[in-house]
DNA sequence: AGGATTAAATAGCGATCGTTATGAAAACAA
DNA sequence: TTGTTTTCATAACGATCGCTATTTAATCCT
């Protein structure tokens, strides 16, 4: 999983990879079909392990916006660990492939959108709970915050600190939609001052 | 250089280049070199050509908030088109490589933190001008919307429209330092009408 | 027109890719 | 202990990688 996650798909040669896991080609073969089955089952290790950490904030925070801030939070940690690559694996393995591994970058892209769409389930229970305007567009929300953690996977790949990424959550966090009673309710108190 | 940002810089062969130029590989090699310079030569030209919008947009609006506003704006168009592959060249070229192109990956990493320089070299012009608050940490606004940036080239990538992309650049102005006294403006009209 | 020089194409270099056939060692059955 | 089965490593397969020596075609100068 560290060889794919640090190399990408391609790069990762099979050589590399016996070599990581102590083993010859053959036991590889016998034991995983080949690369792409091995890479597949290395992707869900990774959903289960260490990326992780997003389905758990939107699971378990009781309001939305806790939930996607305390995403971004997790991953500007676990993004920039230095016990493991940096980056996402699911951002970083596949941007880049030839024609050959196309269909390893169409299983990745459906993954990631996946994960948008938890995203944006979690948004979308934020509206109907009445967290959020009814008039929010959930989907664009969690493009947004998407856009938001794939750009830190980039940045935390290119060295970015710990520090520089949860800068760059609590700006992004400004970006979330104004609660709809919330100014009203503060526009009610001043006008309650006020008479 | 299209077959470089398809591709990316390991996937791109000698073969897929030669063949989209109509020369033979001799050719290539007298003209440009190895493959390294060739992808030097290719990425100047992408910063010059279609990678140029964001040295524009910084140097010629008037704000620096205009600056950063209209170069994610071109960035949704540009990133989006297709007269050529999607995505910014200079983000989805070496973001996985092997051992062997980690010079490359090098190179590119540097550019990359060039193009955040100049955007927090034009940030800090705004706070020298009394645009944005003194107390504005301009490495800090400039990491974020390179972020940003770099997010929208990976959702580019994946196939998201210019029109997804554009709503995630409006919620990300709504990040941007309130001017410092365009509140107390507002306080001080608040109060001058009250009294 | 014809020899000298430049240009480009064919063919192939060693190395490595993902993958597997083959042979040797180890574990088990009788 | 011997024969059988299983396990695993050595070695090599065809294909492709980046790159180049050699040969053919085109251009130039007299």
């Amino acid at each position: 999983m560290h060889v794919f996650w640090e190399r990408g798909y391609e790069a990762a040669s099979i050589s590399d990879l016996t070599a990581a896991m102590g083993i010859t080609p053959p036991s590889l073969y016998t034991a995983f079909g080949d690369k792409a089955q091995l890479f597949l089952e290395a992707i869900e290790r990774y959903g289960k392990g260490p990326g992780g950490f997003g389905q758990r904030a939107l699971d378990e925070e009781p309001t939305a916006r806790r939930a996607v801030h305390r995403l971004l939070n997790e991953a500007a940690d676990e993004l920039t660990q230095d016990c493991h690559p940096l980056g996402c694996m699911m951002v970083m393995a596949t941007t880049n492939c030839s024609v050959a591994a196309e269909h390893i970058q169409t299983a990745l892209v459906k993954r990631r959108a996946l994960g948008v769409a938890m995203m944006q389930a979690r948004i979308q229970r934020g509206i109907d709970e009445g967290e959020l305007p009814v008039a929010t567009d959930a989907g664009a929300i969690a493009n947004f915050y998407a856009t938001v953690y794939q750009g830190m996977s980039m940045q935390a790949k290119d060295g970015a600190t710990r520090g520089s990424l949860l800068a760059s959550v609590e700006m992004a966090m400004r970006s979330w939609p104004v609660a709809a009673d919330a100014p009203r309710r503060a526009a009610n108190k001043r006008a309650t001052a006020a008479s």
